[in-house]
DNA sequence: GTGGTCTAGACCACC
DNA sequence: GTGGTCTAGACCACA
């Protein structure tokens, strides 16, 4: 499904949060769709599954995924994309790390530029509606 | 010179370390230009002279500041900006994430366009060159 | 495991470091071989917590060593030896000082040569490979 | 006469000792030679008098230079040599710390015995007598 | 005055 | 259990 990196610095938890993330809005997951169970998804990638568990948990609280008692844990059909002020403006600052580190790698400004597009795509243009 | 949150998720280390390198990227810290003494600094921003040591260290280690025994921190000539490789993977791997949190929080592409055109002008467009 | 000298002008940590790398060269710990926790290294030595802490960040920094979120600190597997030019250069200017120390010392060129050569037999001949 | 480098890790004045020594034993400076002042060496290597002043200390205390009072400082007649065991185990101690970190830099064994030869040749085959 | 090292002890997130 | 961060306070070498 994924690969998740235990030498990474960012926690195993969040890591399946952002491949979750990503494998929707690529659209390799679809609404409805059936996740692996916490004990498949665990022995997946090797993890423990309290941190699947955990990864879960913060997909269903953000509205992405739904738990059916019993049935397992499905894609949900709601997207939200609620306009949180406050959510808004950390995504704006990490921006500007970006940015600044960017520089300091040498990276282009017209460089980013065509990256964001070519995950428009990869997104299929998930933006601009 | 610049706030801290010792509130927040971000280690104080780091948002010195951001702090500085905007400032340096802004113009405001030119090359040359004296750091504040650990001691100054700490008492400053309200934070132990350790914290503060921690990331001018890690600064220096990337090359922006440079420490003369007994004199103090300051601003490097910043002569590298090699580009490496592994560094812009990591950095792509960020952008990808600000684009898939961007979509979630419903943020558009031109949005994200126009926060970067923004930035860059801030920067004095230290990017383009 | 090994020994530390509090007395030494060489600061603890380094020595740790030093200690390390003999280790891994010598083949007594091996790549996947996983090492003292922080705490009980610094109980076996005698130290403080963060002193390992910090011989560590710098050996996993080096690539000797890395660390799983939550599951200990491992010898890692050290694919990189890459060519850092100016690293090189240091050694040299090292190996100029131990040449011009050991004239002062009346240590003979042939003395030091088979001291080199009984390293490598030390290092179960890590070199020439 | 020579440079130093403030944002060495290494003291300036040690650094002064090594280069002293260096010319010593490159044959720049003879038996009998006048150094420099302290004044003139601290404005000739931008640093402070006492620093200079520092370095003279211990090449007088290690018997490379004397100090004539009213007279100025030379280049001492008498080369000591004293096969001192606790000298001896240090730089062998620092001779592996070499070894160990060439290892770790991809240097080869040849290539450390090729530049001792360099470097023994370069001073004057110092050693071989 | 400067930064570098170290200790003791605390709290936290992650697994 | 693991390492990561932070504080308070100490001592030292260097310039």
């Amino acid at each position: 499904m994924f690969e998740i990196d235990p030498r990474s610095a960012t926690p195993i938890y969040e890591q399946i949060i952002k491949k979750m993330k990503e494998l929707c809005i690529k659209g390799v997951l679809k609404p409805g769709d059936k996740l692996p169970s916490v004990r498949e998804m665990s022995s997946m990638i090797i993890a423990n599954p309290n941190t699947v568990s955990k990864a879960y948990k913060e997909l269903e609280r953000e509205g992405l995924i739904e738990t059916l008692r019993g049935r397992g844990t499905f894609v949900s059909k709601m997207v939200q994309k609620k306009l949180d002020e406050e959510k808004i403006e950390i995504i704006k600052e990490e921006l500007r790390q970006i940015m600044i580190d960017a520089f300091y790698a040498g990276i282009s400004f017209e460089q980013i530029y065509q990256w964001m597009k070519d995950m428009n795509n990869e997104f299929a243009n998930a933006f601009h509606k």
